[in-house]
RNA sequence: GCGCUCGUAGCUCAACGGACAGAGCAUCUGACUACGGAUCAGAAGGUUGGGGGUUCGAGUCCCUCCGAGCGCGCCA
């Protein structure tokens, strides 16, 4: 019996009390089902009596008595307790548990996603690191993050197009340009200039591949410099990510907004909406009418176009592309993006709260024998996705960087990372997976076989089997509620706790027969649960983008 | 100055308004003639930054103070 298959239960017991006017609520379409801490408070509570006490005009405890009462006699259920203020302990017959190791087993890879696709298309935009630089540490984290995000989301049903936005045209671009300039003939770098030896190898492949480019007038010289350095480094950037397991559906350029028109197209329209506005030879969005602190330059008083019009331009080209929801990742130093951008929505006439979600990340920080680093990329300083996979491989530096809710700043210490130990938890995870994957081979040399017709859920009875069935039972509800937090780390965490539970049950229950016992009932059900178990692990860590190793 | 985010064990981090705030690391004590010990059992470690409030119930929501990070361009 599934967490899912309950909280129907649970819901039908409320409707019968409802339905013989015991109970004057509307009955509720979800309840509240969670897996209680403390044993002793069953397999499963709920608090949906405490829920509905108020509606009611009831005491909490009286109206656990009435869903209680016509609860106990559901299929499935061995036991209904009413604990403290009115909750309800829910504990399930030793078989519908067990039943549980099948219907993973069955469901193999598709378990934990849901059964159906909800329509929503979601436009998922992360990284969208500018070209004039390799991927940093802080921008590895929302490629981890994100990335997950993208999977978990999918998994929940809904129909994600993932996005990487880059900048490849305007002043920062030109200043890219003349510092590779500077570099290939021996100079310092102009005033806010890029330095580090990536910026010296890549003046050179410029040079290589234009050969006389050097002689060139200065100002056509630049425009090469400018062009070739941003396609060298956007070539970069894709294979950094794709090594680190990390593919866009679209790479978005800025410069095709500005080619197409978009930008006009944008103004035009917030124009006709009755936001923009003329001053100072400028052009505006009056984004204070919807609380941003305010007003915004579209287009300068010299006729350039802001990096903000751009924007604009770039989510009107998103909705126009089919997205009910975008979605945007960005680091902690852009949170003051979000009021002008929410303001822009609202000035398309879209609603903010439906159309347009951005999800605020917090920074990394990096430590090296506890002292921090500080990481700049104007000068040079910083850690690279490269590097840091260089010292941890990529499963370690992915599985690192998602396992902590984007609401709090990361403190890496190099020392930390790089020893390969259970610091990184990911090894505990994938050892459970390895561990089973092992256990599973040695069976098949047993000739010993998992015969579907021999499983017997109510053989998996004692306290360590129930406790992983539990768990098990517990994955899809995790991923729908990582995909509806947008927290992927719930993912990790819960993943943490599946392979301690695990741990502990190989710990007591002997699976293959030892010596020359033959194989009972029992090995069958066991393999089963294993196997269940193996199953939930890969899932999990597919999400995550991590591998699940079968050796170690 | 204004705004956003954050403050949880020595450290790194969890905890959709639910029961006694949990893991890992580090520290200490145990378990191997092994279905993989990258494991397991146990000990110790907390006024959830301080103070008010909301309610059956607050680490979580509201107010306030303290502290930290970040932002506040006709830059991108």
């Amino acid at each position: 019996m599934t967490p899912a298959e309950l909280s129907t239960a649970v819901i039908a017991a409320v409707r019968a009390a409802v339905d013989a006017g015991e109970l004057a609520v509307a009955v509720p379409e979800r309840v509240t089902l969670e897996r209680p801490k403390n044993k002793e408070h069953g397999d499963y509570a709920t608090n949906v009596a405490l829920q509905l006490a108020k509606p009611a005009g009831r005491p909490p405890r009286q109206v656990a008595e009435l869903v209680a009462g016509r609860l106990r006699h559901a299929e499935g259920i061995a036991s209904v307790d009413i604990a403290g203020p009115g909750f309800l302990n829910l504990r399930l017959d030793g078989s519908a548990l067990g039943q549980l190791a099948r219907t993973v087993v069955s469901t193999g890879p598709l378990y934990g996603s849901a059964g159906r696709r909800t329509g929503e298309r979601i436009n998922l935009e992360f990284v969208s690191a500018n070209p004039t630089g390799p991927v940093t540490l802080a921008s590895t984290r929302w490629a981890a993050v994100g990335d997950a995000l993208a999977r978990v989301l999918e998994a929940a049903g809904a129909d994600v197009g993932t996005e990487y936005y880059f900048n490849d045209a305007g002043s920062q671009i030109d200043r890219f340009g003349a510092s590779l300039y500077a570099a290939a003939q021996g100079r310092p770098p102009p005033e806010n200039g890029y330095v580090g030896p990536y910026v010296v190898d890549v003046a050179a492949q410029v040079v290589e591949d234009n050969p006389g480019i050097l002689d060139q007038p200065e100002d056509k010289a630049l425009a090469v410099f400018s062009r070739d350095g941003v396609a060298l480094m956007l070539a970069g950037v894709k294979a950094s990510l794709r090594g680190f397991g990390v593919d866009f559906d679209v790479w978005f350029s800025e410069r095709t907004l500005h080619q197409r028109g978009e930008l006009d197209t944008a103004v035009e329209q917030l124009r006709a909406q009755g936001h923009v506005y003329e001053a100072d030879g400028a052009v505006w969005l009056r984004s204070t009418d919807f609380g941003d602190d305010k007003d915004r330059v579209l287009v300068r008083s010299g006729g350039q176009p802001t990096y903000f019009c751009a924007d604009a331009a770039y989510y009107l080209d998103k909705r126009q592309r089919g997205f009910d929801r975008v979605v945007i990742l960005l680091g902690a130093d852009h949170h003051g993006y979000v009021g002008r951008m929410r303001a822009m929505v609202a000035c398309f006439g879209d609603d903010p709260d439906r159309a347009l979600e951005v999800i605020i990340g917090q920074f990394v920080n990096l430590f090296h024998h506890g002292e921090p680093v500080r990481m700049s990329k104007r000068a040079g300083t910083f850690l690279t996705l490269e590097d840091l996979v260089d010292e941890v491989g990529v499963d370690a530096a992915r599985y690192s960087l998602v396992r902590a809710s984007t609401d709090s700043t990361l403190d890496l210490d190099i020392e930390v990372i790089t020893r390969q130990t259970n610091d990184n938890p990911v090894f505990y995870v994938q050892y459970a997976h390895a561990r089973i994957a092992s256990l599973l081979r040695h069976a098949a040399e047993l000739g010993i076989g998992r015969d579907r017709e021999d499983f017997d859920p109510g053989l998996l009875g004692s306290e360590r089997e129930g406790d992983l069935l539990r768990a098990l039972g517990e994955f899809p509800r995790v991923v729908a509620s990582a995909a509806e937090l947008r927290a992927p780390h719930r993912v990790a965490r819960y993943l943490e706790e599946l392979a301690g539970v695990y741990h502990r049950f190989y710990d007591a229950c002997r699976v293959l027969p030892q010596g020359d016992e033959s194989p009972t009932p029992l090995t069958r059900a066991r393999m089963e649960l294993c196997e269940a178990t193996r199953i939930v692990l890969a899932n999990g860590l597919g999400l995550l983008g991590v591998s699940a190793p079968d050796r170690m």
